[in-house]
DNA sequence: TATGAATGAGCCTTCATTCAT
DNA sequence: CATGAATGAAGGCTCATTCAT
């Protein structure tokens, strides 16, 4: 072994130190941002919970603006195209696969902090227009794509009555974005009250929705006689 | 004229002015706050737009939390009295009651200022309990009784199948906050793109989520044999 | 009775109101004065306790400051030409005048809500010059000279020992001074620990104060032998 | 000199400044408090004093109310130790024991501006009922535990007669009271009139007060028959 | 590079004082 | 005379951002 090695290897840390610096302060800054919302997040928090001080944060990103929005591009990024081959390789009803698609969707963003990042764009995205644009690109065009195509699926099929896909998605989007808006708003703060419920089955919740969308969707055998 | 009309007519315009202070500072808080959210909101522009001083505001309201409690009871709590009352004098079907209640409901809070209320205590509810309580207890407890009269009026008709009501009603609650969270976050930051058509004709949206809930709820008439 | 009998009465009631006023708002301001010290009395609550507006305060006294000289002014006066002519009277033993100054003083001053006012002077005087001033030519002279009077007949009499009365006149007066102290500050707020006593029992704390200064004052017998 | 002597020199000063700052803010506090009592200071002078600006201030006391407490401790309360010690070590007659302590509170307590804080707590302590509490607790109890002890080691020599030491000890506590009051209060604004002796020569005050005092509390030898 | 002490603009709320009626 | 609505200057406290070390 060279005598510099033991340099060499400072280096290294202290470079990979360097380098993973900004994704874990974009970890605690998530974290921060989904407890607090954008406004209530105190940049002095975030550096604690990273465990550096408030000036090494702004050495990393030169406003808490910037930091907010490094957080945004980095946890939203594409699983789409992991959604879409296991869209492909489903053989199964559509009616089971819009099942499955909302319940993986529960399982992999809506039961996870990434659904607090929905939950703040959606409510911090009017006043940071940039954001709420990129989010648009990177998330909600994708998505609604990737559903669309599961809808058509189950119209081509004879599945599913004819009905303008470009509208019956939300019936699948709006009951996901409702309960991520409720486990990051009411939830924690209405332990009780006729709608506790939802925090505390939301796979159910997710069934009876899907049961109903379903039942609305699918074609009925005509009736005969009548 | 008399000389003392003029001292009537200041009189009274004093007078109007008094009473109508209260309602112009929650005219402009509704604004506001709309704008703004609850912590951005700085309760100097409410008085500003109300055309008074910051002194002024705390002579009507003795804190900004008080301030936007009066404007949830002026908006919208104070109004399920009213909307009872309309829905027990309808004589129709439960199904026409659905789509009567879901685009009143747009017309009188979804298309109005009253909506970005709901949709600012589902973005800083987390932050501020107090807001998040207030609101469960004065808005959504009713609201949700409400709903549910409406599928139980249904099922007790045989015209909806019996499903959990206490999950139901988020079938219709889900796209009215959906299209609530749209319009009040991404929709004045999008003007394009596909979910565009939601801003251009949310009474279609409104229609088209209806069709899909009412085609779920609908019970079937039993096909035979099979 | 003349028709204008009536409007005679109204005016004369009217002026005794008017004359009233002033007396009504001093009142009104002496309790909330010794209640909540001069920085602490909102004017508004002195004018709601002598059941006027706001605005007619201003009417009598052109500020604040100018409504608590008067309030002094009017409560300090001369009870000094009674009391000198209560200790001309006294037949007694100078230490039986002394424990009946000291009581008396209790009963028409300590007892009282006039003690607020030399608590009130005590804390604010020193931002208020004028009225410390005020206070000592009206209060702290004569009232000096009256126990300095007292003290000079015990020592001519050989009752008392000869000691420097412009000193001794203190132990009179601090115990008086520092059971008001107590009373308008600590005792409302602290009404368990060991000085709890004070305040149940403020005749006994006089008693005692009393004892051990007359024991202080006593020309002792030489004791023989020795 | 070498180059690095400059920057050590530099962390030094700063890490001596941090040091510092806690002891500056609060002598800075405690001019401020005696010269414009509890509520008429305002942070942002204590802050301009220090040489700070207001933002440090609660950088290192989180309120102003703490700030007080800090105050407090530092001026008066911390010193009790160190007073009883002084106590037990004393070995000449309780007579004496009563002179040396009255003194020594007049040099470290009276004479300084510690004594405005007494005087603070006086004026303010029922509008701020939190400062009166505290102070009984810091202060008071332990301040007349200390005097307790002293009556009772003369009571318990022969050398006082036996006396109720609760009450005794305002013989003690009154004097003092009293003349922090006059000082802080009349003094400032009455240079001359009779009482201005009592600001030239507080040691003659003192000593005044104990001699007869003194005399109150001790033992006589029976006087014989007659 | 990393630190954390320091800053100062900003916000909610209070209240003495004014003045139109 | 009397009213009370309106004002606006403070004051305590927070926190994003800077910068000397």
């Amino acid at each position: 072994m060279h005598p510099t090695d033991t340099l060499i290897d400072k280096q290294h840390r202290r470079e990979r130190r360097k380098d993973a610096r900004p994704g874990e302060l974009m970890a605690a800054a998530l974290s921060v941002f989904v407890e607090k919302g954008f406004a209530g997040t105190r940049v002095e928090e975030v550096a604690q919970r990273a465990g550096v001080s408030k000036g090494t944060l702004f050495l990393y990103f030169p406003s808490k603006l910037d930091l907010f929005k490094a957080v945004v591009r980095e946890n939203i990024a594409g699983r789409f195209a992991e959604w879409n081959s296991m869209f492909d390789a489903f053989s199964g009803s559509t009616s089971d696969l819009v099942r499955y698609t909302m319940h993986q969707w529960w399982e992999r963003i809506g039961a996870t902090q990434a659904s607090g990042i929905t939950k703040l764009v959606m409510s911090e995205g009017a006043v940071f227009p940039e954001i709420a644009e990129f989010y648009r690109q990177e998330v909600i065009e994708p998505g609604n794509a990737l559903i669309k195509r599961v809808l058509r699926r189950g119209m081509d099929s004879g599945e599913f009555r004819q009905i303008n896909p470009d509208y019956a998605i939300y019936s699948l989007i709006a009951p996901m974005i409702f309960i991520i808006m409720w486990k990051h708003s009411m939830a924690p703060c209405c332990p009780s009250g006729s709608a506790s419920m939802l925090s505390a089955n939301p796979q159910d919740f997710i069934a009876s929705q899907a049961d109903i969308l379903l039942h609305g969707l699918t074609a009925r055998p005509t009736v005969p006689a009548a």
